[in-house]
RNA sequence: GGAGCCGUACCCAAGUGGCUAAGGGAGCGGACUGCAAAUCCGCGAUUCACCAGUUCGAUUCUGGUCGGCUCCUCCA
């Protein structure tokens, strides 16, 4: 079965076809670096490292493309005007610049630690003014754009197809909420920003034609992905919620200057909700009366004790294009059931010596896999499988570290170890359950699985 | 006001116009055992929010009701 993906252009399944054979070349909207990753940012990447790993497992070769946004945007989570990056400079007293590389590096910490594949190119948005401005010229050239005080604007009345993405009806757009201040300066409310103006107490400012300022949030994704990828490329990817202003306004100021279609597929990952609703980068910070830990971001996850394959494996459990509900229940689910796929062993594996059955099974996998990234159906059926060589095999997709984890022999136990065991039998003879039970306590704190079988205590090392 | 999504067992969750509605966790029963933990085996929705309609047949299609979420404002 070929790769088939929802295209959200054409709200359909379409089978994937690159520009190039065998080359996909994809562009995925990444980070704003001015605070760290919540585990719903990273529920997004996790996604389009699953569609990067299942193009690779079928053949094509991945030009991976995820742009740093380090220019600070107007307005804050609050609405208040305030720019975020400037906002959170201030508030730990650093430089813009300063606090742009210390998220950055954090956040690609984190991604790590998820096994995210590191996209080739990882451009940062404040090194590509120049092509930035290069592209607002062009629009200019060619008649999209109009200065005002505030800066220069993309007219989207100019635009024919204008929110095709989102099958916007403009006319039945809000313009705003009530406490949201309108730009009076706009000649449609659905034009946007293209370069600031006039804007005294920002920080981060560049010279540029229309005089000192700086780029509007859309055009540095225009910008750099065309740079790298071309002025059509294949696949683009993002949250949903960069469906309507985003990747709308890509497409409208992409096409215009290049007049050549942006984009053949366009894939959106679905929120991951908790208690009910979205996570918000600007309430990380905020107290919780809960008794349970906090979840937030993936250190507070990692410092409740939980694996953050723990947590990849929870995504890989749900379809990307539905609302993931979070919550420790599920993440205990997730942690107990990935320490049973790391038990499987190749000893015990019920598709070895049977190549008929293993090609069947494996392509059963393949094909949930295809069909639009049923990854969710796909570690369904390995598990039914119980594999251990099919689990290694499709670990190129899953992203687990399936074999290094699920150990196929037990590492040399230090004496320590062979120590404390050797005192727990002692006390087992002696029918001292309590004490050693505490002994076992301390080896699973350090990082052993205790068994007492028939054949007697086994010992051996924990992957999870 | 407009656009879109969702509602499947205790929890997370996949999926389909008609075979037994995946998988994981929890729970329960059993084996083993220290009436323990770990492990292993078995069980689990006569039913897919509700009400109509289309159909020989709907959880899956259409319409409505109720409930929830997202976007239209920076956002994954």
């Amino acid at each position: 079965m070929p790769v088939s993906l929802y295209n959200t252009m054409s709200r359909k399944k379409e089978v994937f076809e690159p520009l190039v054979p065998s080359t996909a070349r994809l562009y995925c909207c990444g980070p704003t670096v001015y605070n760290y990753a919540h585990i719903g940012n990273l529920r997004t990447y996790v996604f389009e490292d699953i569609l990067h790993r299942v193009l690779e497992f079928n053949g094509f070769k991945v030009m991976h493309v995820m742009n740093i946004t380090d220019v600070g945007h107007m307005t804050s989570d609050a609405d208040d005007g305030d720019d975020k990056m400037q906002t959170a400079a201030l508030r730990e007293n650093k430089s813009p610049w300063e606090i742009a590389k210390f998220y950055e590096d954090a956040f690609f910490l984190d991604t790590s630690r998820l096994n995210i594949i590191k996209p080739q190119v990882t451009p940062r948005a404040t090194e590509h003014v120049v092509e930035m401005i290069e592209l607002i010229q062009r629009l200019e050239a060619n008649g999209y754009t109009y200065v005002t005080t505030e800066g220069v604007y993309f007219d989207t009345s100019r635009n024919d197809d204008y929110g095709k993405l989102a099958r916007l009806q403009l006319e039945n757009q809000r313009t705003g909420r009530n406490e949201v201040v309108a730009d009076e300066t706009k000649r449609n409310p659905s034009d946007f920003v293209l370069w600031f103006l006039n804007k005294p107490t920002h920080i981060m400012k560049w010279e540029s034609p229309w005089g000192p300022g700086y780029p509007g949030w859309h055009i540095e994704c225009s910008a750099m992905s065309i740079k790298y990828l071309g002025e059509t490329f294949d696949i683009h990817c993002g949250g949903v919620d960069h469906i309507p202003v985003h990747h709308t306004n890509e497409i409208a100021q992409s096409e215009c200057a290049t007049h050549a279609p942006f984009v053949k597929y366009w894939m959106h990952g679905e929120f991951l909700l908790m208690n009910g609703g979205k996570l918000s980068k600007s309430k990380l910070t905020q107290q919780t009366n809960d008794q349970r830990p906090k979840i937030s971001t993936l250190q507070t996850m990692i410092d409740a004790g939980y694996d953050p394959l723990s947590y990849r494996y929870l995504c890989l459990q749900a379809h990307y294009r539905s609302e993931l509900n979070f919550s420790l229940e599920a993440l205990d689910a997730s942690t107990a059931g990935l320490r049973k796929v790391y038990s499987l062993r190749p000893e015990t594996d019920p598709l070895a010596g049977d190549a008929e059955a293993y090609q069947t099974a494996r392509r059963r996998v393949l094909d949930a896999m295809n069909d639009d990234l049923g990854v969710p159906q796909a570690v369904g059926i390995l598990n039914s499988y119980g594999s251990y060589s099919l689990w290694a095999e499709f670990d190129a997709v899953v992203g687990i570290d399936f074999v290094k984890r699920a150990k196929t022999t037990d590492v040399e136990l230090p004496a320590e170890v062979l120590e404390l065991i050797a005192k727990r039998n002692e006390a087992r003879k002696t029918r001292q359950w309590a004490a050693s039970d505490a002994l076992r306590d301390q080896l699973i704190g350090m990082g052993y699985e205790v068994g007492d079988g028939a054949q007697g205590t086994t010992v051996k090392s924990r992957s999870l």
